[in-house]
DNA sequence: GCTTGCGCCTGTAGTTACTACAGGTTGTAT
DNA sequence: ATACAACCTGTAGTAACTACAGGCGCAAGC
């Protein structure tokens, strides 16, 4: 079969049904033709440029960012620095992330190991929260 | 002085104004009273609550965490094992989101390092996104 | 005494990236 | 003939704010 309903289309890309039309809705998947009842007719170039949004998507781009590629490929005008680019922009927003989030897991660990947990109404990690800094980055 | 308007209190909270009145209407903070031309007036009290919210937030609770751990505090029936359990799942939550994002970080590298990044018309970083599988866990 | 301008007020809409209906048509199988 | 699944449109909801629009209150400068 080179031709699908959405239905095909979303068990082979593991897109959600309402997530193509929405796709198709901001401009990122084309208009595809429909049959005599309205119902919309999707082939393979569809099913690669929605599995090209679904992948870059897992790896973290912004819809804008995946907008940007799908443009530059659109145009067939791009060239390996400028998605290298934009490649690299991703990783280190990654990475910063990852950095912010181990601050947090110090700080949550540090106040997790001053809390004996036990049936006593008091709780360090509650006078933490109400102290006035925050143990983001422990003094040394 | 002891009482102060919401401009002095986003001020010494570091908190946006408009989320301090969100945090108002969804409950979090209670309504402050006003002053004869309507202005909300607060004190010490509702700069501890909003700090202690800010704080949360920055650790990374969510809203309904948060919501959860006042709701034990206002009660004065918490006790140190609740306040704890909530914590570390935040934990939990924080390093799945770290793991996740190393993985993330590792296939934005695979893809990168196998980028010339010249000004050549083509690029292997696109035709990864294209191809069927992503290398989000590299083959050995 | 008037006006400029800031800070406050309410209420609504926008953000990101979808997801979940409600209410209606079509296609297929028994 | 009648279920029932799959499709359609359009709107509203999610998290957690943020950004206006449009309008008072109040102090200072001219």
């Amino acid at each position: 079969m080179t031709e699908f309903t959405i239905g095909e289309l979303s068990k082979r890309t593991d897109v959600n049904i309402e997530t193509i039309r929405y796709y198709e809705k901001i401009g990122l998947l084309p208009h595809p033709p429909r049959n005599s009842s309205g119902y919309r007719i999707y082939s393979a170039p569809h099913l690669e440029r929605l599995s090209f949004i679904r992948r870059s998507r897992e790896l973290g781009f912004s819809q804008a960012e995946v907008r940007k590629l799908l443009t530059l490929v659109d145009e067939h005008q791009y060239t390996c620095a400028e998605v290298r680019d934009i490649t690299v922009k991703q990783r280190l927003t990654v990475r910063n992330k990852i950095k912010d989030l181990r601050k947090l897991e110090r700080a949550l660990t540090t106040m997790i190991d001053e809390c004996a947990g036990g049936d006593i109404p008091d709780c360090p990690i509650i006078d933490t929260l109400f102290a006035h800094d925050l143990p983001l980055q422990a003094a040394p």
